[in-house]
DNA sequence: TAGCTTGTATTTTTT
DNA sequence: ATACAAGCTA
């Protein structure tokens, strides 16, 4: 095994697989391999090292990065493999939690909550608080107090190390912020990491459990850690020191949402005994793109020194082209992605085009489309955050946890029972007097023992309580999707929808009913994995699975069609040829991003993440007028295209291609792919003329003659395919 | 309560 | 320009 493990590796890679005792930091470069460096590593524990594989946990920052690397080490160990802990950070505490929260006051069915949810929470507590909103903007309050957790700051820190009344209102909000979700047993996204290493302050004897029982610590993308992951980390690492980070400085651009870079920079301090191994061997691009990315990097301060060097080709040049304005740019795009595919034989999906803000991808939409280049944007749409789909899983809350306050005021008169503003804040007057929880109140409210409530008022509650009552009592007993089925129908929103009559409800249903497929998906996973029988403890991990999961973490990258994205969803692919547009002054780097010297080295890392993307086509591009906010703007060239040596670059024409129609490629959108005839029961027959999402979000673009073009779900939208 | 008007911001994103 | 949210009238 060793011999077979080894053998594919380069010297520092093996180093890295082979050194497991004690701290180590993998500064693994851009298409260095790191992520089969780490999954070898793994592999040589079990196998080399005879480490019980119950022992080994290995963190990560998406749930995309968890399963392949899952897959991966599947690949090598074989079933073995199920016994490792290979999770997102989320995860992680979340396994542990579900354990031990009892000990921090919460009980082990919390629930926990979204952006959307915080979001409605925070206005609740200025609400309480009689604060004006305006003032006091719910997204900066929340702004704040993600960062307090970030940070490890408590309510009371907070109010301690306020400096103006600002300061000290956020701690006021803070502290009831953190009493409500306390008392919804809920946690949000920045809790989970918090809660978890308070509880192992507070706890030694739990923290001692966990030390012993991940000896062998992984911690993918470490760059991108924030100060509360990064405590979580070195505590559990703290009694055996087996922790092996693995990350790119140069690779930090998640900054502006808590990653702090001291973390990786500082490892060595933390951890003086530590080995450092340096991945500099690339083995995606040519010498020139690596050499430009090399170049442009010398222009930042402080970070560790790492040069990327490849054993590929020289390449050609990289382009570099100026438009006249956003639209020439993108018919630049347009025009070169036929060539690649014409000169080169790059499939379409093998080309990708990054842009710094999701404003730019319109204009570069609606040129594709007229050109018929099939396109596919990631990034964007939420199918968990519509307002239908979050109806229904509060309902599902509700019944897994009937303290869930919020979930249970967002569905109490939703459909309509005649459950008002007024009978709501009787209900809620009563139970704060009586201290019970609102749902006991209610249905004490039901029972006719609140006074001042109209009898139709009752009525609703009551059925609103008896629903309830009746899907507790078979929620254990019977599959997920079929509860959502039930919720569905019962809680007669269905109904509600199917009354409305409109295109916009009947999306809504389709919605709902996506929602009772990835239901039935989820329960299939269950019973394959024998994780649980029927309904067994289905719906709360359900419900967790939801609130952990993200669009993002289905990149269909093999989709035959050129892929649109930002800089930052880029991080982590790869392809032939790559294209980045908007190279300006203002632009990228961005203009709120100039004035601090960190923010403006982030860009520059984002700049550095984007050309190592490429393998082998690398096209920078500039306009040199653009349309920004309803007004022209003349933006300078951007100082990374100044900072890339001139003998790399070529500056290029406008190739004029002859609009060649006829893209014969498959996309992803439903079994939609542009070329498509369909057929629309409002509008009649039209062709597909681009895609956009996947799953339930899957969008297609419709041009119907004499119509125009149409944006359709295609998940809703009456279409029908024409062969 | 829906539909309208008015105001305001407008990087990047995961869980 | 535009999108989205909050406030206001029918």
């Amino acid at each position: 095994m060793t011999g077979k493990i080894l053998s594919g590796l380069n010297e520092a890679q093996r180093e890295a697989v082979h050194t497991v005792e004690g701290p180590v930091l993998i500064l693994a470069g851009a298409g260095s391999g790191k992520t089969r460096t780490l999954t070898y590593r793994i592999a040589y524990l079990v196998y080399e090292k005879g480490i019980p594989p119950y022992h080994i946990l290995a963190i990560t920052f998406t749930n995309k990065a968890a399963v392949e690397m899952k897959e991966r080490v599947h690949r090598l160990v074989g079933g073995v493999a199920n016994q490792i802990w290979i999770h997102t950070f989320h995860a992680v505490c979340v396994r542990i939690l579900r354990r031990e929260i009892p000990h921090l006051g919460y009980r082990r069915d919390f629930v926990i909550y979204d952006t959307v949810d915080q979001s409605s929470l925070v206005k609740d507590c200025l609400k309480e608080l009689n604060l004006d909103p305006q003032r006091y903007a719910p997204k900066g309050i929340l702004a704040a107090i993600s960062r307090a957790k970030n940070e490890l700051m408590t309510p009371r820190m907070v109010a301690k190390r306020a400096e103006d009344l600002y300061d000290e209102i956020l701690a006021r909000v803070y502290q009831v912020y953190q009493r409500r979700l306390l008392e919804n047993n809920a946690l949000d996204f920045d809790d989970l990491i918090m809660q978890t290493v308070l509880l192992f302050r507070k706890n030694p004897e739990i923290l001692d459990y966990y030390q012993d029982r991940f000896r062998y610590l992984h911690i993918d993308e470490y760059q991108d850690t924030n100060h509360a992951q990064y405590v979580f980390a070195r505590l559990l690492a703290a009694k055996h020191r087996n922790i092996c980070a693995v990350g790119d400085d140069f690779q930090s651009i998640y900054g502006f949402r808590g990653a702090d870079l001291r973390n990786i920079l500082d490892f060595e301090k933390d951890y003086p005994e530590a080995r450092v191994i340096k991945l500099e061997q690339n083995y995606r691009s040519t010498k020139t793109i690596l050499t430009a990315a090399n170049e442009i990097m010398k222009h930042n301060q402080g970070q560790k020194f790492k040069e990327l060097w490849t054993e590929n080709e020289e390449g050609p040049p990289i382009s570099y082209y100026e438009a006249e304005d956003e639209v020439e740019e993108a018919e630049f795009v347009a025009a070169e992605v036929r060539r690649l595919k014409r000169e080169e034989k790059l499939a379409l999906s093998e080309i990708a085009v990054f842009y710094r803000t999701h404003a730019q991808s319109r204009v570069l939409e609606e040129v594709l489309l007229r050109e018929r280049i099939p396109y596919h944007i990631v990034g964007g749409l939420k199918f968990y955050e519509r307002k239908e789909v979050k109806d229904i899983l509060a309902y599902l809350r509700v019944v897994h946890n009937p303290a869930d306050t919020l979930s249970l005021e967002r569905i109490i008169n939703t459909p309509r029972r005649g459950i008002g503003i007024r009978t709501l804040t009787r209900v809620k007057e009563y139970a704060r007097r009586q201290a019970l929880d609102l749902y006991d109140a209610l249905k004490l409210a039901a029972a006719g023992q609140i006074g001042q409530i109209k009898e139709k008022s009752r009525q609703g509650v009551r059925s609103f309580v008896t629903l309830i009552e009746q899907l507790r009592e078979i929620k254990d007993a019977c599959p997920v999707d079929d509860l959502v089925r039930m919720v569905n129908e019962k809680s007669g929103y269905l109904a509600m929808l199917r009354k409305e009559n409109t295109y916009e409800a009947l999306s809504r249903m389709e919605n709902i009913q996506e929602l009772v497929s990835v239901a039935k998906d989820f329960e299939e996973r269950q019973q394959v994995t024998g994780a649980a029988g029927p309904g067994e403890g289905g719906l709360e991990a359900f419900l967790e699975s939801v609130a952990l999961v993200s669009e993002a973490d289905n990149v269909d990258t093999g989709a035959g069609a050129v892929l649109l994205m930002t800089l930052h969803s880029a991080k982590g692919l790869e392809f032939p040829a790559v294209f980045i547009v908007g190279l300006e002054e203002g632009v990228f780097p961005h203009r709120e991003a100039v004035f601090e010297a960190s923010e403006l080295e982030e860009e520059r890392r984002l700049c550095y993440v984007g050309i190592t993307r490429a393998k082998r086509h690398l096209y920078l591009v500039r306009a040199f007028q653009r349309t920004l906010y309803g007004n022209t703007v003349y933006n300078g060239i951007s100082r990374f295209i100044e900072e890339i040596p001139r003998e790399l670059l070529r500056e290029v024409e406008r190739g004029d291609e002859a609009a060649v129609s006829g893209f014969q490629t498959p996309a992803p959108a439903g079994g939609f792919k542009a070329g498509d005839r369909v057929s629309h029961k409002v509008w009649g027959v039209g062709t597909v003329v681009g895609t956009r999402g996947i799953g339930p979000e899957a969008e297609i673009t419709v041009a119907f003659p004499g119509v125009g073009l149409k944006r359709l779900l295609v998940s809703i939208a009456p279409l029908e395919k024409l062969q």
